[in-house]
DNA sequence: ATGGCCATCGCGGATGGA
């Protein structure tokens, strides 16, 4: 199995690339079977079903108009789909969560647009903390009754200063704070581990770089996409990685795809 | 020192992102 999650910053306007990035990666010899989609921007209404049909894709999706939005796309049907968290009152579209049926063992695949927070002190600070709360106690909840479990998406957060270009400059602030680290660090003391750290990486392996002042090409960067996954998850993990790749590309996602292939 | 880009809505420029 191949698992991935992309931001895209619109699928209005990245549906062609995220179509041509599935197909490279099918060329490439190892399709993806699971893609978490953030961001979408789009109300529900106008989510390209037929388009990712076509493409050989099922998909379930919470969107709505112009903020946020999140969908899973799979090769096979998904089952017993949960949108947002319940419990947790929400205008904003974050989080799904569904079942990926598989002969060796169902997987439960949990895609999430983490909220950004904007700065400490804010009441968007405070709106992220009690998401993370929320998004916890649900992450338990589904790990106990699904071993075998993959939480990925746009975490806006990075885990460490590994993780951040400059981390003097940014210290303390949005996605580098110890509030959101400590979040962060409760949500894997739940059995989650960061797949991308059980390999070895390139040096300033990013997610995100800013439009602004050429961050990507001077490699000006956050890892705040993440791929975790169950101790049940663990054992079948053959390799994780960042594509670059789609940053590249003409009018181009802020944000690039994180992989996770399985056994 | 400041802001530098992009998407949305909607047709100017504010808001949000990270």
């Amino acid at each position: 199995m191949k698992f991935a999650t992309w931001n895209v910053n619109s699928l209005g306007v990245r549906l062609p690339q995220v179509l041509e990035w599935l197909s490279q990666q099918a060329a490439a010899g190892t399709s993806v079977d699971v893609l978490a989609l953030q961001e979408l921007k789009l109300a529900d209404e106008k989510f390209p079903v037929e388009a990712f049909r076509e493409a050989g894709y099922h998909a379930c999706w919470m969107g709505q108009k112009t903020y946020n939005g999140v969908a899973l796309i799979s090769r096979v049907p998904l089952g017993a789909v949960v949108r947002n968290l319940p419990g947790f009152a929400d205008e904003q579209a974050r989080l799904i969560t569904a079942t990926v049926p598989c002969a060796g063992g169902d997987w439960r695949v949990i895609g999430g647009y983490f909220p950004n927070g904007q700065a400490p002190g804010t009441e968007k600070f405070d709106y992220k903390m009690r998401w993370l709360d929320a998004l916890r106690m649900w992450v338990a909840q589904e790990m106990a009754q699904h071993p075998r479990l993959v939480l990925m998406g746009d975490f806006n957060i990075t885990f460490d200063d590994q993780d951040v270009w400059d981390p003097a400059a940014l210290r303390e602030t949005i996605h580098c704070t110890s509030d959101e680290r400590h979040q962060l660090a409760r949500l894997t003391e739940l059995g989650l581990v960061d797949a991308l750290r059980l390999f070895p990486q390139p040096e300033r392996t990013y997610t995100w770089w800013d439009y602004r002042d050429f961050a990507f090409r001077r490699k000006r960067g956050l890892r705040i996409d993440h791929i975790l996954v169950s101790a049940a998850a663990r054992c079948h993990v053959k390799a994780c990685g960042v594509d670059v790749g789609p940053r590249r590309n003409e009018r181009p996602s802020d944000h690039a795809p994180v992989w996770l292939l399985t056994g």
